[in-house]
DNA sequence: CATCGATGATAAGTATTTGTTTCATCCTAT
DNA sequence: ATAGGATGAAACAAATACTTATCATCGATG
């Protein structure tokens, strides 16, 4: 469970996206005061800051600053930077201080959590730390974001990177395509299209497999598709 | 078959969701007032309140705000809002208030039916809740979907798989063939022809079972079927 | 701001499942 | 035992789901 911390004085709105972030995996904390924010940051590393840019004490930006001045305390933390106006200078401003994205309030919370899923994926910390199982004939480097198949090295877009890190970390699961498509794309995605079924199949090229006799990537029907290659 | 209660008082929409919802095995029904929708959940206990915010006497909010007041008289009932104007700070009183998630009017039929779909899949209305007995021999995992029959894993359909489950959910109970088919496809389905035996006929198969000997499927002449396997 | 690659949408082609028909076989009541 | 409806299963047909080629769109890049 991704652990979030809220650094907003405005309580309402920080119970209220506590609770809509529950409902995607993810636990969030709110501090009210930019100093009560970076105690809980030391105490709970958590994965992602949302930050408001209007608060007690010091604003934002400043916080922001002093974080990533202070990586060596903070580590990479990925911010999210909430501001009060969809004003392009505090955006810029924001950028260079080291947020990661921002995003002006008002806001819909599905939008708040796409970007926390984006984040989070561009982060890397994310990919480099999940637990890919080893599979015969397939080596991952997450660092490098490199996958060889058979010692060659494939060239993999981000999104046919991302998927076969997910089914390599659920060998033998079977997802369906809505599960895919929220996993991948971080939101409650709905699949008008085949753009999963594309995703898979370019992949499959790829991965030299077939759907007739797939070695990785088998279809089950009427479900969605299961990642079967053989476990060493 | 989802029960599904619209309040709204345009009733042109709601003969038009009612029809269209049809299409996706959800029944609908419409309440014109707050006061009468209140009524009809007690009485419908649907399984999702699509609610615009809209109405007289009272309006959307204040609707949604009793229902969950009053969780002691209408449980968790999921909620769908459906708001004249896409404003963003509607949204968010909503979720406050405890809807489920938002829908902005005008909106695409299919849009709300994968909202539908989200919701009530979020709220845990799974297959895999279902209560599965033991049954020597068989091993189910629904959350994956599998089953195995003394340690090999079985290739079932979509249809074989949901006629096994409903088996096993009642075993030694006498199935007629209409209630399999209204379990399976969750309506009044017409018995055209022998659809029925069919599918029983291909699942015994591939269970291993044969019709004079069954070791899980046995039929009661002029009657139906019943599951036998034996409890563990 | 033009280009390129990645991704999403569409649609034609293919495969699989599911429904129907059919007929051989089975059961039960005469 | 036999007639007549009920059942099993094979073969065929229809419906449904998947694959993939191709095109459109978007965003990044220079």
């Amino acid at each position: 469970m991704k652990q979030i911390l809220i650094i907003d004085d405005d309580e309402n709105l920080g119970d209220l996206l506590t609770q809509y972030l529950a409902r995607y995996e993810m636990q969030a904390h709110v501090a009210l005061t930019p100093s009560k924010g970076l105690e809980m940051i030391k105490k709970l590393k958590p994965d992602l800051l949302i930050l408001d840019v209007m608060l007690p004490e010091k604003d934002g930006f400043e916080v922001c600053r002093e974080i990533r001045a202070k990586s060596s305390i903070y580590g990479q933390l990925p911010i999210l930077m909430l501001t009060a106006h969809a004003e392009v200078t505090d955006r810029i401003v924001g950028l260079e201080l080291g947020a990661d994205d921002y995003l002006p309030k008002p806001f819909e919370p599905r939008e708040l959590v796409a970007r926390i899923h984006n984040i989070l994926r561009r982060s890397g910390d994310d990919a480099s730390m999940r637990d890919i199982k080893p599979i015969k004939g397939l080596d991952v480097d997450p660092s490098r974001r490199e996958v060889k198949l058979d010692k060659v090295v494939l060239d993999l877009t981000t999104m046919e990177y991302e998927l076969l890190i997910l089914f390599m970390q659920y060998p033998n699961k079977t997802f369906t395509r809505d599960e895919l498509m929220n996993r991948l794309r971080g939101i409650d995605a709905e699949l008008f299209s085949r753009a999963v079924d594309t995703l898979v199949s370019r992949l499959r090229h790829k991965l030299g497999d077939t759907s007739k006799t797939p070695r990785f990537i088998k279809t089950v029907w009427g479900r969605g598709y299961t990642f079967i290659g053989e476990q060493l």
